[in-house]
DNA sequence: AACCTTTACAACCGCGGGCTT
DNA sequence: CAAGCCCGCGGTTGTAAAGGT
């Protein structure tokens, strides 16, 4: 594949960007939406490279970038989105107005890393054993460093099993961001959401099921659901459209069947009505 | 006050993948 | 179909600020 090599051209600055950097790529984005990034440095006067150039937009300078700590439900909503999707900062990051992968990335290598490290330190058994509620329960630290260590465990679980299956089986599944943003078009063909497959395929899965075949379809929204149980749809090409709110129903779900996260967490509204939808085709 | 360590976060790097030619 | 171009992603690094000794 031909790929460009960046700030390979001599002389191109490097590093913080200066007040008179950010003003230049500022009115140069507000004179002219962000196009071209490889040709906007020269396009703008600056001294850096394209790559340099999206990244202090997309990072910094966008205006609709939320500065200022993260909420308690803003951390909530990464450690479950973690949990599911693990290091996806750009999926995280779409479902997480105004904050940026970077700064997702960022908050968890420096902050809920350390929470999960801490608490492998205080309960080792957790991290390797079956039922992390099981394994946390009476544990005398932090609710939320509990979250995290749970559904890391949980994820770091799945994952392994996953991957065990999935050399031995030949199910295909495919999961798809129905929002416009950037994370949609990479997530097209992405890997399934391992956790979110492996919670959606265990009991709790069959449960949420069962409770969406009692409820009718909403807006409009297809949600064609295997009966629990049922092989033989299980073979065949069965499709289930999971809205975000029956995202947030199923994930509620889990957590109250994991004896976690009291009281459930909101994932933040979609932008659109409806952020984001799963599609799980050849359902195994 | 000086030095060392830790923390937080901005920025860089290399890569993969989609699109175009 | 292959090569080139461009963009975005995730991992990693660099560094200023804060905290500790």
């Amino acid at each position: 594949m031909g790929r460009t090599p960046c700030c390979e051209s001599k002389g191109l600055k490097k590093g913080p960007w200066t007040p008179e950097e950010d003003k230049l790529l500022l009115d140069y984005v507000h004179a002219n939406a962000p196009g071209n990034w490889r040709m906007l440095p020269k396009l703008a006067g600056l001294n850096r490279c394209g790559k340099s150039c999206r990244l202090r937009w997309t990072n910094y300078l966008r205006p609709d970038i939320k500065r200022g700590p993260f909420t308690p439900e803003e951390h909530k909503s990464i450690l479950q989105l973690h949990a599911i999707v693990g290091n996806k900062w750009s999926m995280i990051a779409a479902q997480l107005p105004g904050r940026t992968d970077n700064e997702i990335k960022n908050y968890w290598n420096t902050n809920l890393k350390k929470q999960l490290r801490q608490q492998a330190a205080l309960n080792p058994a957790a991290a390797g054993d079956h039922h992390p509620a099981a394994q946390l329960a009476g544990s005398s630290s932090s609710l939320a460093a509990r979250h995290t260590a749970q559904w890391e465990t949980a994820r770091l679980e799945a994952e392994a099993r996953l991957s065990m299956l999935s050399t031995t089986s030949a199910a295909t599944t495919s999961v798809t961001a129905s929002s416009s943003s950037s994370t949609a078009e990479h997530g097209a063909d992405a890997p399934p959401s391992d956790v979110f497959l492996r919670l959606w395929n265990s009991e709790v899965g069959d449960t949420f099921r069962r409770k969406a075949v009692a409820a009718p379809p909403r807006e409009g929204k297809a949600v064609a659901v295997p009966p629990p149980g049922d092989d033989s749809s299980a073979a065949s090409n069965v499709t289930v459209a999971v809205t975000t709110e029956d995202y947030q129903v199923f994930m509620d779900l889990a957590a109250e069947e994991f004896g976690l996260f009291h009281g459930g967490f909101p994932l933040y509204p979609p932008a659109d009505g409806l952020a984001q939808s799963f599609m799980f085709a050849d359902f195994h």
